[in-house]
DNA sequence: ATCAGGGCTGTTACGATATAACAACTAAGA
DNA sequence: TCTTAGTTGTTATATCGTAACAGCCCTGAT
């Protein structure tokens, strides 16, 4: 779970919504977080995509299952997960996805393929302490990071498709 | 125009918005691109804000003006200017600021104040190296970056207001 | 001088994303 | 058992963005 980029790497998805899934019901016994079944439900699908889904996209799923029909149910759902940090907001597609190292806050930054829009979630220390500088340096407090680099990815670029690896 | 995070500093901001125009003429000129005096203004009015603002913030002002009443009127003018470099989109607030060094196409990095809601450009070579640095170590062909800092800008802080410098 | 075509404008209509507000319910602890 | 904080269900609406199309205007070719 803790490769470069492993969204972009063939591997078994049932495997990592497993792991997240206990990591989540970890976390909420050890915080005293409420999981309810849209919240885990929606962790569910978005860590079994390795893609970013709209909030109205992962609604759709809900209300075929019966777990809630209106906006509020999954943007609540969203809210919580990423207060608890096992979803991240892509801004660029006003989408979200499944954090792949949760636990902790983390400067995250994504690689979204242009390709076949999945997102890999990428940690890299240089990149968080040039940054860090860079906003020091002129006397800016930083509080939050938004990285995004959009491109295309190995799998694309190498015309093995991509698909849905 | 180009000192660190000029937004942050007090300066005269008709002479931004001058400066701007004068750029924008030429570049235009240079490569026949067509100025209207909707996309004129649109300009005009970011680059006196030094802050980002929404697109529909941006339409109230050109409706008052008489320069055009519907949405597509500003999102034309925008697409316009930010195809030619003019402007960017700040995808963590879904607004847009006028480009501080236009020109040429460049990796940007915005430093939002959660206070003031100012926005500043930077310019930073060490961030632009290490982000390429980590896209291409990741086999991952970079296009297009989003970075976006938000916090607390020098001004705030120090608790000097920041208001509207 | 005229006309063909590309680019721009004005407008209607709509799609996509997100939140405010409030009443009703539920689980956990006093 | 009662209280209360947190959660849910729902309606309504705000905010952001685009498709599509008719008409205009400049520019360059004839």
């Amino acid at each position: 779970m803790n490769e470069s980029a492993i969204a972009f790497a063939e591997h078994d998805h049932r495997l990592c919504r497993q792991t997240m899934l206990d990591e989540l019901r970890r976390t909420a016994r050890k915080r005293g977080l409420r999981l309810t079944p849209a919240r885990v439900r929606v962790l569910e699908i978005l860590s079994e995509a390795h893609r970013a889904m709209g909030a109205y996209e992962i609604l759709d799923r809900l209300r075929a299952e019966g777990l809630g029909s209106q906006p509020p149910v999954v943007y609540r759902a969203l809210d919580f997960l990423t207060g608890a940090g096992f979803v991240h907001r892509i801004e660029r597609l006003n989408a979200y996805v499944a954090c792949c190292h949760p636990g902790g806050a983390h400067g995250a930054c994504f690689l979204i393929c242009a390709g076949c829009r999945k997102v890999a979630e990428i940690e890299d220390g240089a990149l968080d302490i040039t940054l860090a500088q860079a906003a020091a340096g002129r006397g800016f407090a930083m509080r939050r990071t938004v990285l995004e680099i959009e491109g295309i990815c190995p799998a694309c670029r190498g015309g093995t498709a991509g698909g849905d690896a």
